[in-house]
DNA sequence: TGGTTCACG
DNA sequence: GACGTACGTGAACCAG
């Protein structure tokens, strides 16, 4: 028989209850932080109370991730009169996490789930174990779940309750308690129940009937009429309700049981956040402060204006000698230890190789606090000639002693680009968990003002250049892998890029709350990491001989094309230089209408040769086909050729988290995001992704989604109505615009639409459709008037991105456009056109992001946990799955995409998705 | 390295 | 009255 006890802290009620218990307080940042105190607090009072007692051999912080879950699908009204959290507290919550992991507890969440239901699947697993269970709160729904072994803990006037608990307050067994609380409902939760019926008389029904079931099935013998008819005309209500007040305890558990092993309460991390917040009351109790303060409360009463934050001067320079090379197995011992120690720990891997699927763990580095950071070589060889290879720990043995601290979910891991770590990692047998990622707050608090690598962010924030890549490694031919760089110069860099990363983590954290970037960080951005490392695990297979065929195909076509050029040109030239092309065309040849760019070279863009091939300039056709297939052999045929993985025969490309203004990702090395699909020669391309043997490819796509977005949020009632109809878009606008639908006009009303995402103008919409600017000019005017709403949203966002210097997204991700203040007026409009766009794209990239997230535990809670996801194309994902899952997949699939937006946004539109199935890529289209 | 072109959404 | 002219990406190629 274990004797383990785990103790589950119902985290949100202990928040409301701070929040209400305690004024309106702030910290020395200015931040509200009276919740916080508060709840610090009682957690310190929990702990230190049980430690007393025969206490908690694990304990775990449940919260709930998001306002709304599962429960909404059920039941739209669910929790819909609940009012928002005060604005005041909003902020907090991250703080509070912070709280948590500086108690080194683990902090619990999950979307989609309340933490009701978490602590329900934590107390069902425990106690299959054989563990007792305590619930830290006096929430009737946790009733439900007292049985032998298993109490709540009542900390307002403690109070441990039980059995009799509930018998003395609802008259019923703590199983028959979920019955009782349908019948009764939840006027706060907005459970329907059955009007008329309270407490009282749904105790009293459940004694006498034993269960709901039997009460809804026995109306016959019950004598007060009133009650009768009550219960038959609301019996679908009563059956809801019992649903939406069941907890849910068979989900998997986010963090294994015992990985919430209690650990006593290691001073430092706690030191560090109550000074950081400024609770100097506590503090005292820690263990004193230096500055032996008083121990009253350091928070000043909110009202007066919030002081700005301190800018973080940092005080520890960079000294590159300090960093320390760690070679003996005592030295990481106590480095590790002192991650333990502190709580958080900066780690950054240093490898053989920029793509994280083919790299090899060279050494990992560390950081502690600023300045004090270290590097632990694991596969440094000497450079052949002058070195020899250096004494190292074992690479098993340090990977042995990092994995507990890498992993312990009350050990925040803190990294530059953790995808990257990620996938390097995974491959040693280690999940970094939990994590922060400053290259992620950094896109998330200022997306549009900058880059955000480490250079550009230490350059930014800490005024600090770094050693650079290359004057490690070198560039070009000379350049050399990390594994054969001395110890005292790979101990500079990787030591630095951990205390760089840790530095920037204090500066960038902080922020995020303050700056209403929390949520989209915490629930969008940060948990995609790990997605976005398995696909970009997973690859997708390339049929080589396939496309070496299209390869010899398409060079051959094009020599063939090259040599009539020429003779058509009247002598050889260099057709894929720009510059030659031009001179040939309009200066040698003649041709009429060249127009010169900045850099003085005749334009030979697409447009200009499809202008001179209408007028019947034969030659401009075919430089148009030969520009094609050179396009399509040296960017797709050949290049995807040589990215083929030889380990794992498929093709693994990297996203990037970070580099769009939008908040969409990019696909490089190769890029995954361009493959052909609009001609039928680029098609063929797509033709050779296929699936492994056994398997299919699904592709599912949002159809024109960003149009769909624009209609709800420009509010414009003809396009949603269309939308929720599934008419046709293109021919409602040329009927609105045009008057009558034809090919042309649909074609017109299409480029149109488009026009409308990118923010118009008639200049450019005159380009695209060949019309004179005053048509164009009349079309956007009538446009305008069919579909109000268009310009009011246009005007609106232009008005905010000029106040505030940026835009947002539904889903509150901001892009920063300084460039809207400039005094250059292409810049400005350049900026004003962006404004407009930006919201739109974000959000779309914000829902398809949400639907990632949620489809690898929607595919495992459905039976498919190995339908694998391997790619996203910005409205797309492309699944492998075996054939005869692709019936159930394509149903959970098409659930998760429709509804990603809930529960957070409701959309007055509906999001339609596509999905198709093949042998390859280009058959699931 | 910068400019141009073109593949995708 | 002039200005500059569709949003977001990545990769290959030429030429200086």
């Amino acid at each position: 028989m274990s004797s383990n006890h785990l103790y589950l802290v119902d985290g949100s009620g202990y928040i409301f209850r701070a929040y209400h218990r305690l004024p309106p307080l702030t910290n020395r940042h200015g931040t509200p932080a009276g919740a916080v105190f508060g709840f610090t607090t009682m957690l310190w009072k929990l702990v230190d109370e049980l430690h007393k007692t025969d206490g908690p051999t694990h304990l775990a912080v449940i919260l709930d991730a998001s306002s709304k879950t599962f429960r909404n699908e059920m039941y739209d009204q669910y929790k819909a009169h609940r009012p928002p959290p005060p604005e005041d507290l909003v902020p907090q919550f991250p703080l509070i996490r912070d709280a948590v992991r500086a108690f080194s507890v683990p902090c619990i969440e999950e979307l989609g789930l309340e933490a009701d239901d978490i602590i329900a699947c934590y107390s069902e697993a425990a106690m299959a174990a054989g563990w007792k269970v305590t619930i830290v709160s006096s929430d009737k729904d946790l009733m439900q779940l007292i049985r032998p072994g298993l109490d709540l803990l009542d900390t307002m006037n403690n109070r441990r309750l039980g059995r009799e608990h509930v018998l003395e307050k609802f008259g019923v067994e703590p199983e028959q308690l979920g019955d009782v609380l349908a019948l009764m409902g939840d006027s706060v939760d907005n459970v329907p129940g059955v009007p008329g019926i309270g407490p009282k008389t749904a105790s009293q029904l459940i004694q006498q009937f034993g269960d709901l079931a039997t009460v809804l099935a026995s109306t016959d013998a019950i004598t007060k009429p009133k009650l009768k008819q009550s219960l038959i005309d609301h019996a679908d209500n009563a059956r809801l309700s019992r649903e939406l007040v069941r907890l849910k305890c068979d989900q998997a558990l986010p963090e294994p049981l015992d990985d919430l092993a209690l650990k006593g309460l290691p001073p430092e991390p706690l030191r560090a956040f109550l000074e950081d917040m400024g609770f100097k009351s506590l503090l005292a109790k820690v263990g004193g402060t230096s500055t032996g303060g008083p121990t009253v409360l350091a928070l000043a009463p909110t009202g007066q204006e919030a002081p700005p934050p301190p800018p973080k001067l940092d005080a520890v320079p960079f000294s590159h000698k300090d960093y320390e090379a760690v070679v003996d197995e005592d030295a990481l011992d106590r480095w590790i230890a002192e991650g333990f120690k502190c709580g958080r720990i900066a780690v950054d891997t240093e490898t053989d190789s920029t793509d994280p699927v083919r790299a090899r763990l060279v050494g990992v580095s560390l950081a502690t606090a600023p300045g004090k950071a270290c590097y632990i070589p694991l596969a440094h060889i000497g450079d052949g000639l002058l070195s020899e290879t250096p004494r190292q720990i074992a690479k098993a043995t340090a990977i042995a002693k990092l994995k507990p601290l890498l992993e312990d979910p009350s050990i925040l891991k803190i990294g530059q680009n953790m995808k990257y770590d990620m996938v390097v990692l995974a491959r040693e047998g280690i999940a970094i968990a939990p994590y922060d990622d400053t290259m992620l707050l950094s896109y998330d608090l200022d997306a549009g003002l900058g880059g955000h690598g480490m250079d550009d962010l230490a350059q930014r924030h800490l005024d600090h250049a770094c050693i650079e890549f290359k004057t490690v490694c070198g560039t070009g031919k000379a350049q050399i892998t990390f594994d054969k760089v001395t110890l005292e110069r790979a101990t500079e860099y990787a030591a630095e890029d951990a205390d760089v990363t840790l530095r920037l983590w204090q500066t960038l954290k902080g922020r995020l709350a303050r700056e209403g970037a929390t949520r989209v960080y915490e629930l969008v951005d940060r948990p995609l990491v790990p997605v976005l490392a398995r696909m970009e695990q997973a690859g997708i297979k390339v049929d080589r001989e396939e496309l070496a065929r299209l390869s010899a195909e398409f060079a051959g076509e094009a020599a063939r094309l090259e040599g009539e050029i020429h003779q058509e040109a009247g002598g050889p030239f260099t057709v894929g230089s720009p510059k030659q092309l031009g001179d040939v065309l309009f200066d040698r040849m003649g041709l009429k209408g060249g127009r010169k760019g900045k850099s003085g070279v005749y334009s030979t863009d697409v447009n200009e040769l499809e202008r001179l091939a209408g007028e019947g300039v034969t030659i401009a056709r075919m430089v148009l086909d030969w520009r094609q297939l050179t396009k399509l052999r040296s960017t797709y045929t050949e290049a995807l050729q040589g990215q083929i993985n030889p380990a794992t025969g498929r093709v693994h490309t990297c996203f990037s988290m970070a580099v769009a203004q939008t908040g969409r990702l990019s696909s490089t090395d190769p890029n995954l995001q361009n493959i052909p699909i609009r001609t039928e020669m680029g098609r063929r391309i797509r033709d050779a992704f296929v699936a492994e043997p056994g398997k299919v490819i699904l592709s599912a796509d949002y159809s024109q989604i960003e149009l769909r977005l624009a209609a709800h949020m420009a509010d414009v009632p003809a396009l949603k109505e269309a939308f929720a109809k599934g008419d046709d878009i293109h021919s409602l606008t040329a009927q609105e615009v045009f008057g009558e639908v034809t090919r042309d006009t649909r074609a017109r009303a299409k480029t149109i639409n488009f026009s409308i995402l990118y923010g118009i103008s008639a200049f450019g919409l005159a380009n695209r459709l060949e019309v004179p600017r005053a048509e164009a000019q009349a079309m956007i005017e009538r446009y305008f008037a069919r579909f109000p709403g268009i310009n009011h949203y246009i005007a609106a966002t232009l008005a905010e991105v000029r106040e505030k210097g940026f835009v947002t997204t539904l889903f509150g991700r901001k892009t920063h456009l300084p460039w809207i203040r400039s005094s250059k007026q292409g810049e400005r409009q350049s900026a004003e056109r962006q404004a407009i766009n930006a919201p739109i794209q974000g959000t779309s990239a914000d829902i398809i992001k949400r639907a990632m997230l949620r489809m690898e535990p929607a595919l495992a809670a459905a039976g498919l946990a190995d339908v694998r996801m391997l790619l996203q194309v910005h409205d797309e994902l492309v699944f492998e799955l075996a054939p005869d899952q692709v019936e159930a997949a394509s149903v959970v699939i098409r659930d998760v995409m429709a509804g990603a937006c809930e529960p957070y946004v409701t959309l007055s539109v509906p999001l339609g998705v596509e999905i198709g199935t093949g042998p390859s890529w280009g058959a699931a289209h």
